[in-house]
DNA sequence: TCGCGATCCTACAACGATGCATATCGCCGG
DNA sequence: CCGGCGATATGCATCGTTGTAGGATCGCGA
């Protein structure tokens, strides 16, 4: 059996509370009994246990981390970075995946699964407007994701209009006209998608460019597989375009290897735009230029913005929104001018 | 504050611990009772405590996982099968990243923040064969990767050293003779590089061909951009080769990037041989062929190992190996004859 | 009517830690 | 020489749950 604080406190020769005392850093202990203390923990590998310190405290020391799935780089990358901003700050982090599915991510914010973390940091990607009520729960809660306005928690998150918007003004600046989209989600309301779709609509209009919902494609999921199937659509269907947006980095990769298939060549015939800026795009041939949305600022914002309401306990902060910057990576599959 | 088994006892009126047995479906109890209960339940929105319940129970319904970093995209998958395989059992999955750095992984199997977990599955990168005492740990433990004969805990692994050798029988079958290797780490033992390197010579010299150590490329780290790295060094120096192996996926789609800014033509000039069947294996131009390791069988084996060392509670099972099946998948950046 | 087992429910004691209140000591200033 | 204060160590209650043991209630046969 692990040794606890009694076993400690015998081998000592001190009460358990002062080991307790030691362990947790009282300045008020003499040099001599801290040491034979530690000695004790030493000899009987004594390590806290942690249900018991968090039943005690109320605070478990982890939060837990909801993303569509780590199938995707995109969500991988994020995860990654989420957890390292947890570690520096000794939190650990439980990681759940819902599939981008809204009934999953509305049965996450309820399930007892979360009682054992301080919070919780959600990527919903299937959630409407109308949930707002379901966000409205009694542990602190981070967003990433746009927020609707009434939204009751935090929010960190993206440009995603914003950055949608230069990317492609980043590609009528170059030339380019007929700029198709791929992964359009019509029934969708505020997700990445849609505004996303908004961005590159202002752009169009901006620059006196007609929207033709025929060089629109849809991508239900965003990995490459779907950027492939929406792009041989788009070819199979005659679509006329000289570059292609994809709403992500996978999508457009995806969409780019179809384009070689058939013939096209990237950039000369039609460049290509990704979103995300993945490790992956620098790799790809021809190298993906893409929009860097700040992923791992979002990362360590979530994580830090969650720590302040873990901190303040129940104390009400007003929801807040922070917004990391974008940039554009310029590559080779879409060239500046 | 959250509802305990108290508040829902008095507003139902009954005792406590009757709350606890409808929670935990303890069978005698009358329909009566437990409807009563159950209303009160959901009227309070009651959800149990798990720190409370770990604590007196023993188990969290927590595990462990650690590896090297969700950055790369073999962990990132791997990860995400490991956390469905423990959504099924009812385990919530708790991610560690050790940066492939074996005094980090050390330090892991030592760290009180795998308290609040039932077990740990543990991908080490960094750790050597004489690090077994540190895998004997009071706690369930599995190990990805190779074993090696006096490593205490259960292992579930691939066969790196036959599918390493398969696949560069592979490459010899369809004509190839200088095949170049990415990823080797000179310093390495018992890991996947070094058996990897194993498989590889062992098909040389089935087939009479020599090994030479110029077309052996190192890759400290395997990310795509350590593989475009080692292809330019081989180029640099003017290495002559028609094949090359990557030994995982990303080295090897770095090292095709490189080759074909270079000018030579996959798989014209030089065939590609990936490792690990990624998703963006099949949409890379050209699409990656590639050893698939049985990366979701190793994910599920090792959740359903360690939850039966779980299960056993002390009782000493051996430790065990399990090894996954390979196949090579045929893509275009090497085809078959 | 009583006895007896099955069924249903309850009381109490843990699990291992922390917070608060309190004891003990030595030392200083008045 | 005493009161009081800071430094050090302790004891007890408590967090919310489950395991164990035992008390109440019921139906049914004798």
């Amino acid at each position: 059996m692990a040794a606890t604080l009694r076993d400690v406190a015998d081998l000592a020769g001190v009460s358990f509370k002062t080991v307790s005392n030691v362990v947790n850093g009282y300045p008020h202990i003499r040099p001599a009994t801290r040491e034979k203390v530690e000695r004790a923990i030493d000899e009987l590998g004594y390590k806290p246990n942690l249900s018991a310190r968090s039943l005690r405290s109320g605070r478990t020391g982890a939060i837990a981390l909801a993303v569509p799935e780590l199938n995707l780089s995109y969500f991988a990358e994020l995860a990654g970075f989420v957890i390292a901003a947890a570690e520096r700050a000794d939190l650990v982090t439980l990681v759940e995946q819902t599939g981008g599915d809204r009934a999953r991510e509305l049965a996450l914010l309820q399930s007892p699964r979360l009682r054992m973390t301080d919070g919780l940091i959600l990527d919903p990607l299937g959630m409407r407007p109308e949930d707002a009520a379901a966000l409205d729960v009694p542990f602190p809660l981070v967003v990433l994701g746009e927020r609707t306005s009434d939204w009751p928690s935090d929010h960190v998150t993206m440009r995603n209009v914003d950055a949608t918007r230069a990317g492609t003004e980043y590609l009528i600046a170059s030339g380019r006209r007929r700029i198709a989209v791929i992964g359009e989600h019509e029934d969708e309301v505020i997700g990445s998608a849609r505004l996303r779709l908004r961005g590159y609509r202002e752009a169009l209009e901006a620059h006196g460019i007609d929207y033709d919902e025929r060089i629109v494609a849809r991508a239900a999921l965003w990995h490459r597989a779907d950027g492939a199937r929406a792009m041989r659509e788009l070819l199979d269907r005659g679509a006329e375009f000289d570059a292609v947006f994809g709403f992500n980095d996978t999508l457009a990769l995806g969409a780019m290897r179809v384009l070689q298939e058939a013939g096209l060549r990237v950039p000369e015939d039609v460049a290509v735009l990704g979103f995300d800026d993945l490790d992956e795009a620098a790799y790809s041939i021809p190298s993906l230029t893409t929009v860097d949305p700040g992923r791992e600022w979002i990362a360590r914002t979530a994580v830090e913005t969650l720590l302040e309401r873990i901190g303040r306990g129940g104390a009400e902060l007003p929801p807040r929104t922070k917004l990391a910057d974008f940039r554009i990576v310029e590559r080779e599959s879409a060239p500046r001018a």
